[in-house]
Parts: structure tokens; sequence; C-alpha cells
DNA sequence: TGATGATCATAA
DNA sequence: TTATGATCATCA
């Protein structure tokens, strides 16, 4: 078996790439793609992520577009304990700090993002070897009607801040199933963002994430 | 011990 | 520099 060379044609043929890799171990997967496996995701962080990238055919590279674009699908792995409880928080994408004229949550790009997300958990106790770890089941998710509104509230309520110049007060406690925390290399790294008089200040870039528990709900709703 | 805040690698 | 893929690691 070999990762496929082209995007997948339809959301059948997604998940039938899914299926395929299903049960596999990492380490089983990273040779057939001949990648080589790290000993530990340290240096790596992105490593699993951009292996299952290649199996299922979704093209490389950071656009701030869904993975599989023509689908309306994107790809998000999630480590996962024995019962399947995440063990990260789920990185949405950037958030926009300057402001953005008119902005509402139905056409933000966390709600794009996240219109219709492909989950892939795989084991990820960090006991086991990286390459032991294995892919499980995938489950095809678009918010409901209830979930959608946790989302708006909290990305409502964020954008709010950012808006109104009260990014550096922004903290990850806030939101229920959304919240914002720090996305950079390292802590010199700035951008622009709004300053409470509406001047333009540097600050720390972010970006939105999803909380563990938004995501346990979304595995055992699926039944994991 | 878990969540928050910080960080690592890579592409364009 | 922005954005993707995320996980690490410190401290309450």
């Amino acid at each position: 078996m070999q990762p496929p060379p082209s995007p997948p044609s339809d959301i059948t043929d997604l998940l039938f790439r899914c299926e395929q890799i299903a049960g596999l171990s990492l380490g089983e997967l990273a040779q057939m793609a001949s990648v080589a496996v790290p000993q530990n995701l340290q240096r790596h962080k992105g490593w699993q992520g951009q292996l299952l990238e290649l199996w299922l055919g979704a093209s490389a590279g950071s656009k701030p577009q869904q993975d599989f674009p023509e689908l309306g699908v994107e790809l998000k792995t999630v480590p996962i304990d024995a019962g399947w409880q995440p063990l990260e928080t789920t990185y949405v994408c950037y958030a926009p700090l300057m402001g953005a004229p008119g902005m509402t949550w139905a056409r933000s790009n966390v709600r794009n993002k996240l219109g219709q997300v492909l989950w892939l958990p795989v084991e990820g106790d960090r006991r086991l070897p990286v390459a032991e770890r294995r892919v499980a089941n995938a489950i095809l998710w678009s918010p409901d009607a209830r979930e959608d509104e946790i989302l708006r509230s909290d990305w409502e309520e964020l954008t709010e801040q950012i808006v109104l110049g009260q990014v550096e007060q922004i903290t990850a406690r806030q939101g229920q199933a959304l919240h914002i925390r720090p996305k950079a290399a390292n802590g010199s790294v700035l951008t622009d963002a709004l300053g409470p008089e509406g001047e333009r200040i540097r600050t720390r870039p972010r970006g939105f994430y999803l909380r563990k528990s938004f995501t346990h709900q979304i595995l055992l709703n699926a039944f994991g």
C-alpha cells in the first residue's frame, strides 16, 4: 500500500482511504510512505498530522483554507488516551487581531474550518513509542445547532474583545468550547493588533483552539 | 496533575 | 511574516 497520488474525488473516497489506514500504526504508515519516524514529537510536533495528510491525499503546504477545499472538509488528527479522551486541545486557525469590518461568525475562518471536520484519533500516550501508536476509525463531524451556538457565542465574545483593542486582556480561561492562546515560534514573535484607542500595537500572535472537553464530546457522540 | 502559556518545524 | 501541522512544559 502507498499514499494516494491525488486528492480524494469525493467524501466516499476520503472515508475509504480512512478505512484503509485505520488500525495501522504510525510506524507502518511511515515505512510505506518512506518517511522517517522521530523518536518523540518534541521537535516534530506536527509530524503525525502531516503523515496522515499524506495518506489521505490532502494538499500539503499552509493555506488558511480547509485541507480538502473541494469537499469542504478539514482534517484534524487528535491524540487520545485509552478512554478516547483527547490529550491535547485542537488548534483551529490563526486569530485575526486587526479586526475585520463586517466580520460575522458565519463568515469567520473558525466557522469555515469547523463546518465539516474529519477527526482522525490517534493513540497519543506519551509512554507509547511514536511508531507503535495506531490510527483509529475516522469520524466525519459537522456541528449541530447546539454545538454551533456554543462556538458562535465563544467566538463572538473573543472577537469583540479583539475589536475593542482588549487582546492583551484575553485569557485561555475564557470560552466554553473555543479559546485563544499564543501561537508562535517563540515569545519574541510579534504581530499587529488593535490597541484600546484603536491604535496599532504589537503583540504575540494568537490562535483559536478547541477545548479537550468539547472534542471529547464529539468523539463520544460518534461513539468511539 | 491538568490547563495555560510557550514553543518547535516547515512552507511560501 | 503569516499560517499550517501541533505538542511541550511550567505552575497554580
